[in-house]
RNA sequence: CGGGGUGUAGCGUAGCCCGGUUAUCGCGCCUGGUUUGGGACCAGGAGGUCGCAAGUUCGACUCUUGCCACCCCGACCA
């Protein structure tokens, strides 16, 4: 028995548990470059799953991708004035373009003589780059709307990073689109929140709520931030992807003008939205048990496992020969399937491995089904397992993904809604975040700075203005102000 | 960036306080064999800049200083 495998439970240590999952299912490990991390192919599969899914989502809703640099000259970053004070604090800096060998035979320094006239700033975001390039591209309202996606890594300087939550390093998908009217940008900006939170629900099986953020949590730049909430199982918001209203703010800094029908120069309307490897984080942190890690089947790299349990070479290749007709048969409805005859491994220990690693559906295969022409087939998500006859596998196992797809996200959402609380008093409220955080929907005034009163003392914050909000007459928690509707409070990562 | 902790083989660790042959054990890995319905067993074997760098010393895993990385808590953020 190996000890190698024994996660920490939930309740016993959960960023322990976390990291466990995270390292353990072969997701990520750290890299030799504090902050960043490398994305083990299992783990990169299942965010390439992720990429296509969303990719073909931006696509049927009209857009294109393309691809911007890098590296941004540092004077396009002080051409909007917010941006630059929401990004300054976390700036790689190129500042040389050549090293050379120490003359004291030291290994290599940098070559002094080969500063750069202007430094280089690694994107945090492509907003300023992409703005500068749409000048050049936009001239007439004929030219609108133009509707982009870049797929990206970009760089954040972070005090305190954790495999996908937070890394210095991240990937992304940036969408930035230039509208003739507010209007349209407005539309833009929403349809894309829209698409988010379909894809989190339908894809990740993670329930979230849609709403807006205070101008306190507005990105940089922005006039409006949008955004979808998923809150994880230790009662922990996690933003999971944002979109933003931009109106003329990066138009105006990059003077990107257009001729209205009408014959007038007026500047652009704008948006832009992304998600990230975060989405691993939010993925991991909402199915996953003390076992390990849960992927919904429509993410899974590997949607069906299937292990023989055979006794002797002979029997193997009898079994063989019927799983290799029942993947056949599976993969012909498009389920991808691995078949794990590794003869080094009992099957104990791949029914223990794949259930950390969360692969959905295990079938196992033995001498006595041989003869009665039944499989087991076990599901991650309950970790319940049944006997099936092999002539119903295929019908049964399609089924069973919906199924699995569903449960996860009925899971999730149950676990939401229990998350979710009113409080109608400042003391109530505190309670609540020490002895069951989650989601708080409460009065607030709409002040900046009764919201970071309350976050410097509680450490909850605005996560959003819930977007289908009720109207409901109410006195601030805080300062008993009058409140025209709750918005949502959580601890946040 | 502040407070706390950790760093010895792929993983988990003993040794360090009180310096002294060839650095301990378990798991994993390799070879061969027996096994295989929930984390197999036997035999043999390989694998180490003791996080890095200086210093003290006849001698450093052990003592001193500096640095690095990771974890937890805070400030900051997707």
């Amino acid at each position: 028995m190996s000890k190698e495998f024994d996660f920490k439970s939930r309740e016993e240590d959960y960023s322990k548990w976390y990291n466990n999952i995270v390292e353990k299912a072969d997701l990520a490990e750290h890299s030799a470059v504090k902050g960043c991390m490398v994305i083990k192919p299992y783990g990169y599969s299942i965010w390439e799953k992720m990429q296509s899914a969303l990719d073909k989502m931006f696509k049927d809703t009209g857009h294109v991708n393309a691809y911007f640099p890098m590296l941004i000259p540092k004077s396009f970053f002080s051409k909007e004035a917010s941006h630059v004070a929401g990004f300054a604090k976390e700036c790689a800096i190129v500042t040389h373009y050549r090293l050379k060998n120490d003359e004291e035979g030291k290994g290599v320094v940098v070559d002094p003589n080969a500063r750069l006239e202007e430094e280089l700033i690694i994107r945090p975001t492509s907003e300023t780059i992409i703005w500068n390039t749409y000048r050049g591209w936009i001239k007439s309202y004929r030219d609108l709307p133009l509707l982009i996606n870049q797929w990206a890594n970009i760089v954040r300087w972070e005090m305190r990073t954790r495999l996908f939550l937070r890394t210095t390093e991240f990937l992304w998908q940036e969408g930035h689109t230039a509208h003739a009217t507010s209007e349209e940008a407005i539309a833009e900006t929403e349809k894309m929140l829209n698409v988010y939170a379909d894809f989190a629900e339908n894809w990740m099986a993670v329930p979230v709520i849609k709403g807006i953020k205070t101008s306190n949590e507005r990105f940089a730049g922005a006039l409006e931030t949008y955004c979808i909430e998923a809150l994880m199982q230790d009662g922990k918001a996690l933003q999971a992807g944002t979109s933003h209203f931009l109106g003329q703010n990066f138009a105006k800094a990059f003077d990107v003008k257009f001729a209205s029908r009408e014959g007038k120069l007026d500047y652009v309307w704008a948006s832009s939205w992304g998600v990230s490897t975060r989405l691993m984080g939010a993925l991991i942190m909402s199915h996953s048990d003390d076992a390990g890690l849960v992927i919904p089947p429509k993410l899974a790299p590997v949607q069906v496992v299937i292990v023989p349990i055979y006794n002797g070479e002979e029997q193997l290749q009898k079994i063989s020969e019927v799983v290799n007709k029942i993947k056949k048969a599976l993969e012909d409805k498009g389920i991808s399937v691995k078949y794990d005859d590794r003869d080094h491994l009992r099957p104990g220990f791949k029914f223990a491995e794949y259930e950390f690693k969360g692969v959905p559906i295990r079938i196992a295969i033995g001498g006595r089904d041989l003869e009665k022409g039944t499989a087991e087939l076990a599901r991650r998500d309950m970790k319940t397992k049944e006997n099936i006859l092999q002539s119903e596998l295929v019908q049964k196992v399609e089924g069973l993904l919906v199924e699995i797809q569903q449960n996860l996200f009925q899971r999730a959402s149950d676990r939401m809604k229990a998350g979710t609380q009113q409080a109608d008093s400042y003391a109530e409220f505190k309670k609540m975040l020490d002895e069951k955080p989650g989601f708080i929907f409460a009065h607030w005034d709409g002040t900046t700075e009764t919201e970071l009163k309350i976050k410097e003392e509680t450490k909850a914050t605005i996560r959003c203005i819930p977007l289908d909000n009720k109207k409901e007459e109410g006195k601030c928690i805080y300062s008993g102000k009058p409140s025209v509707q709750r918005v949502v409070f959580a601890r946040a990562y």
